[in-house]
DNA sequence: TTTCTAGTTTAGAATTATTATAAACTATAT
DNA sequence: ATATAGTTTATAATAATTCTAAACTAGAAA
């Protein structure tokens, strides 16, 4: 799954967001990032599989601060769901999903998959950051 | 705010999704539909609210109980937001909201205010039961 | 109307997710 | 090398929700 050794460029990211590269966030970054394809998850599944078998043993509340971090630096984005629990998409890119009722899970809709042909004009004295559309599907 | 007596309505209403229509569940309807515009709330706002100054106190699990009891009888819809709390709508009717980042507010787009041109085929097997459009806003 | 029973409500305990705390540690500027 | 601000950590605290089991009640049946 790991693409290579993108050590050097993570500590570049990291200090470019006033992000000390600390082993914690560089592991996590790897876990995260070092793959062909973008992927779901909560902290509490973050934090089971960094630390299933590595050297280094990162605590949970490193887990939280890491992921909130990278969250509010634009690495992570936060999924709506309609759950008691926060939900992260590594993958940034304006995109939609599909939320499958039955297996309560989230899959990516490419964003050009999508296509509104009239949107709001927002409240006035705001703009719109971003859209999301999410397609709950079922048996 | 309150229209009129609906209370045969939510009886009938209660009966016609095996809800035994109690005097907790009545009050709760009549609090939550018997308005002219349709809301947000949490499980805690609603709680407040009902147990403000009532002649019968509703316990928190009932609260909870009732909310989910409607949410699955089709009576409210939650709401997909991005934080660890319940949010419940009491328009059902297919519509959009607006995401306010900064004050955390959701508001509804009327659905003819959104218009798609293009949705993409569910996976296998599957059939897209609604289609949510949340568009974040600031400033 | 009374009786019975399954469904409902309740207070409080338990659980789950997250945030706060404060002491120990570390990256990095000087 | 040293100082210090930023970071990590274990643990406690908090918040939201679910569970539990005893008490209560709507409505069916006698």
């Amino acid at each position: 799954m790991i693409i290579s050794d993108n050590l050097k460029m993570y500590v570049q990211k990291l200090r470019s967001s006033n992000l000390r590269p600390t082993k914690q966030r560089l592991k996590i970054c790897q876990f995260l990032f070092d793959r062909k394809k973008t992927f779901h998850f909560t902290v509490e599944t973050l934090n089971k599989k960094i630390n299933k078998n590595g050297a280094i043993k990162i605590s949970l509340a490193t887990i939280y601060n890491t992921v909130e971090a990278f969250t509010s630096a634009g690495y992570l984005k936060e999924i709506l769901t309609s759950k008691n629990k926060s939900y992260y998409d590594t993958n940034i890119k304006s995109h939609h999903h599909f939320y499958d009722e039955g297996s309560k899970e989230l899959t990516d809709i490419h964003y050009s998959q999508i296509k509104l042909s009239k949107v709001p004009v927002p409240p006035k004295g705001k703009k719109i950051k971003n859209l999301e559309v999410v397609i709950r599907i079922q048996k």
